[in-house]
DNA sequence: CAGGAATATACGTGTAGAGGAATATTGATT
DNA sequence: AATCAATATTCCTCTACACGTATATTCCTG
């Protein structure tokens, strides 16, 4: 889990994976849509496998680099866990009474007699 | 996204938030929970806030921190367009197509006269 | 097997950020 | 106001890592 975000938290890692979600991509296709040179692609695309979010497939001198699944679905487990937080509805009402506390502070906000 | 998946991506962070899953905590009980010293709890929590992860709530002196659900909301969404990846059962299969490839390249695995 | 295309690695540089220790701030109590 | 408890902030050091440039590796083709 902490491999997986660490390797989505850098942004162009996080593109490089937004790209692979449409189809495996060759080093040379992702350089060049996302606008990175090709050695940085190589080096992201390196922490990408090493954190089995991509695996890589020759192709003559190139290498297709595809999705795999199990990271995103461990993610999607770890996410399941925290369903009750935000399925519950406590949304808004909670970002509400958060809210409301925090003017009830300094500002006054009931309409009455302001000395 | 990034600043979520950046959050996260901190070892302690992960804990912090894994532990405020089970409701909200002031700090000093985190600390204790976790072994940590306070002030790297705190500064945690500052970036944990500054992701917009969690909210603080003051008691007296101490510092109710909860978790947020929007973001996680969002990291559920963001999977979501991941789901035609991890659903269609392309998740062993693919896995098994790409490892027979990977064999077949140094390793003769078909069992016929070997020279 | 020489040459070229696609990709990977090495090296140097700059910067973000995590931890520890010390100190500042906030808020209640008397 | 003084004091104490809980938390926040500051300062310092150290490590991780992203980028750019240059070079190495892999693999096809003539």
């Amino acid at each position: 889990m902490i491999a997986t975000f660490t390797a989505l938290a850098e942004p162009n890692r996080l593109r490089i994976v937004d790209l692979l979600r449409d189809g495996p991509r060759p080093v040379g296709a992702i350089s060049t849509a996302l606008h990175l040179n090709q050695p940085q692609v190589s080096k992201h695309l390196r922490v990408l496998k090493e954190a089995r979010l991509v695996d890589v497939e020759p192709r003559a001198q190139q290498r297709l680099y595809r999705l795999r699944a199990q990271p995103l679905r461990q993610m999607n487990e770890w996410l399941e866990r925290y369903r009750r937080i935000w399925d519950e509805r406590m949304d808004q009402l909670d970002e509400l009474v958060a809210e409301l506390k925090h003017q009830r502070k300094g500002h006054n906000h009931d309409r009455r007699k302001i000395p």
